[in-house]
DNA sequence: ACAAAACTAACTAACACTTGTTAGTTTTCC
DNA sequence: GGAAAACTAACAAGTGTTAGTTAGTTTTGT
């Protein structure tokens, strides 16, 4: 079902009608219900997967390191892979879940606060270390955070940055900003 | 025609009817049509009016400041002052401009690749000055002007921070980062 | 000043179309 | 032969928009 993921990048979930995917895979809309109980199943499982595998990632992240920056790095990287593995994924995971029904989206929305705490947790830990700033951790969180989503609107995959590259440029840039010095 | 805004922001553009902005002020849905052309033409005027506010803030910004530190600082403090003045419109703006019809969302992502030039001349004027890294500007604007769109997701009028504190932390979060030293 | 005309903004009713989904039937494949 | 997967047809609801009408207000001409 990977074309109707395709669609719903291009034209929005709420835009993409089972006759659109239907016709995407030449067949009636009604026979798409042999393979999946509905529309709104296709969200569910991409936004869910997607969520599953950040939360993968981040348990990697703290299995592994200890100190905070390289913590920091690891968990970048393993975001922009997964986001950047399958970006019409991406998509519906960034933007569309507001169009889970309202339980689905309640589930979504504690699972994405989940992760931005283990985010926090790092950033939080950097300053416990003494190698980060004083910043306000939500705020900071936040602010990376928009960072690594937004890669999914610029990224492709044919360009000529790949998904490490971008991790290791995104990392450099949070951990020491712009100015030199 | 602001509560058609907040439904927009609230349950999505395509997911708002006529008949919900009717009935949010006691109308039935053929008499909108006295005072607009057309759905469309909310969701036209609420994200060109934005871009004219934004293309005024960053010339301002070129009027009055030479260095590129400046310059950054004052165009993120007009930009946050933009987004967050009116939460709806912002939503629209960032969010739902890819419903307009194609030659209306040609137009805008001229206007929008535009204001990002000018961030990025400021990137490149940073460096030029030797005061920034040698980083790649598009990335690098890309990734700052992620982290002001997101402060619309998150800011909250009566929360316990200002617009010009959000701008001015994020203005030391993408010049001096995370790290210490 | 006052009737006539024009304008504003609301209404009801309807049109033509699209939506997600279900029921029942036929085809395909092993 | 029987399950899997396609089909046709239809449903009930909702979509943006237009037409035609009506009441109340404002502007105009004399």
């Amino acid at each position: 079902m990977g074309t109707a993921l395709g669609l719903m990048r291009k034209k929005g979930y709420l835009n993409t009608s089972m006759r659109d995917i239907a016709s995407s895979v030449n067949m009636e809309a009604a026979s798409l219900y042999n393979h999946i109980k509905g529309k709104e199943e296709i969200l569910i499982d991409t936004c869910f997967g997607l969520a599953e595998t950040l939360e993968m990632g981040i348990k990697e992240v703290n299995d592994i390191y200890f100190n905070a920056a390289e913590k920091l790095a690891m968990a970048i990287h393993n975001h922009i892979q997964a986001l950047t593995q399958d970006l019409n994924a991406s998509h519906l995971f960034v933007h569309e879940w507001r169009h889970l029904s309202d339980d689905k989206r309640a589930q979504f929305i504690q699972r994405r606060d989940l992760y931005e705490k283990e985010f926090r947790d790092i950033v939080i830990l950097g300053f416990e270390e003494g190698e980060f700033k004083n910043v306000d951790p939500k705020f900071a969180t936040l602010t990376i955070l928009a960072s690594l989503n937004w890669v999914g609107e610029w990224y492709r995959p044919q360009g000529d940055m790949e998904p490490k590259e971008i991790a290791q440029k995104l990392t450099q840039f949070i951990l020491s900003g712009l100015q030199k010095n």
